[in-house]
DNA sequence: CGTTGCATTGAGGGCCTTCAATAAAAGTGG
DNA sequence: CCACTTTTATTGAAGGCCCTCAATGCAACG
């Protein structure tokens, strides 16, 4: 499948060759976003949806004090904002971290796709609670985890993110984060994450140079981040 | 208004009377939760969807080494879990922090309501994604700020939640919280919390007693805290 | 091949934690 | 309504995780 929204929604859902087909006619409309440039910035109107079909991208919040708050990875086949069209303005924006492709669909499109497809809206629905589970997740792992469990446990969750959508190869996948947005999406500065990141390297843990990861004991890494992966709901709507 | 939901909506749709008549039907099944008891657990299949009516609920994850993370207050007109009736299982708790009454309502009967209400159904999914604002401000608040600033957030919010439901009186409000809650929602320790209480106290911002609330100097603590309530989208709607 | 951004290292300090004890308050049963 | 128990709040001391500031090395890029 090339379309990382189908691979995503088809761990879960069954969907019909109609659906699949009507998913892709709405993603028709892409665009390139170079990398460090707004998908959409904080206080803009919300038009259309946007959806991750390649690249990386995070939802940020910048602080008075010149800090910045990272509070989503954004990976292909992640909506940026599902249901946001109906608000009056973004309280945060999304940048994109690589050079990315974005798929603009109009809330018109969006209500046509859902409005004849029950199976497809309940795979999109459930995206939307996996995306929730993800925040809530983050938050536990901010405020009740140490840094190097918090660095752990984000690895441990984009490595199954990016599973989910087939980007992960023999362990390896791509990581485009910088220190300074791994510390930012983790709550501490670059300086520490530097520090943990060498750590998870001297125990053997992983590999990280040039974006590139290698996990090296994924069972020891979910020990140590405490992760548990129910929060990403997998695979539960097929069994349902 | 003697719905606690009504009067949040209000704030921002202009419901029909025949609207405002359906919501109170829908919530004629309601049961009183006893403070400490779960509305919900962590595995539970979620069958109904709870709205509290009256007292406060929290949304929880305990953690395996016994630290609890508590990720969302509860209050009178917030639902618990509107949309997580198609997940599998609940991957996190809620319960109640006072003797609460909360509503129980059949999906069935939440797709009747919103399927032919236009109006009531945007004001629904304004309230998920306030919720969901809600959730990213507290990972904001939790990652970038310090325990005084975090605590003084915490307040700011709950200030203006309860002020759009009502339950505000000349900046006093109940806030029935123990310390441990307040450190569990806010990422610290019991102890610092009650350090980071006795400062605000001592700078004169508020007085704390018996479950009680005085807001002494709301723009000072606003200030403190960094608090900016756009994330809570007042009043956009009725504008729009 | 210089420039720019990112990664790395060191030293010093502060916010917050841990552990532990005590006081106060709230809940419980007789 | 009081004695008792349990929970919650408060205080102190010691220490660690992580921050701040600042310098240096390294790599990507035009």
């Amino acid at each position: 499948v090339e379309n990382p929204l189908i691979a995503k929604l088809e761990n879960v859902a069954c969907l019909s060759d109609d659906d699949r087909h009507a998913l892709i006619t709405a993603c028709q409309n892409v665009r390139d976003i170079a990398a460090n440039e707004d998908v959409i910035s904080e206080g803009d109107k919300p038009e259309y949806i946007h959806l991750m079909l390649a690249g990386w991208a995070c939802r940020y919040k910048d602080l008075e004090e010149g800090s910045r708050s990272i509070t989503a990875y954004l990976v292909p086949g992640d909506f940026c904002d599902l249901h946001v069209t109906i608000l009056g303005s973004m309280d945060h924006g999304i940048a994109a971290l690589t050079p990315a492709k974005v798929a603009f669909i109009s809330r018109t499109k969006m209500d046509e796709l859902t409005r004849e497809r029950p199976e497809l809206t309940r795979a999109l629905w459930w995206a939307t609670l996996v995306d929730e589970g993800v925040l809530r997740a983050w938050l536990v792992n901010i405020s009740r985890r140490d840094g190097f469990a918090r660095v752990a446990n984000l690895i441990c969750e984009l490595y199954e993110r990016l599973d989910n959508v087939g980007l992960v190869n023999a362990g390896k996948f791509s990581l485009p984060l910088t220190q300074e947005e791994i510390a930012d999406s983790t709550g501490m500065t670059p300086v520490h994450a530097n520090r943990i990141l060498q750590r998870l390297r001297r125990d053997g843990l992983l590999t990280l140079k040039g974006g590139n990861l290698n996990l090296l004991d994924a069972e020891r890494l979910k020990e140590i981040a405490g992760f548990d992966p129910s929060y990403l709901h997998p695979q539960h709507l097929r069994g349902a």
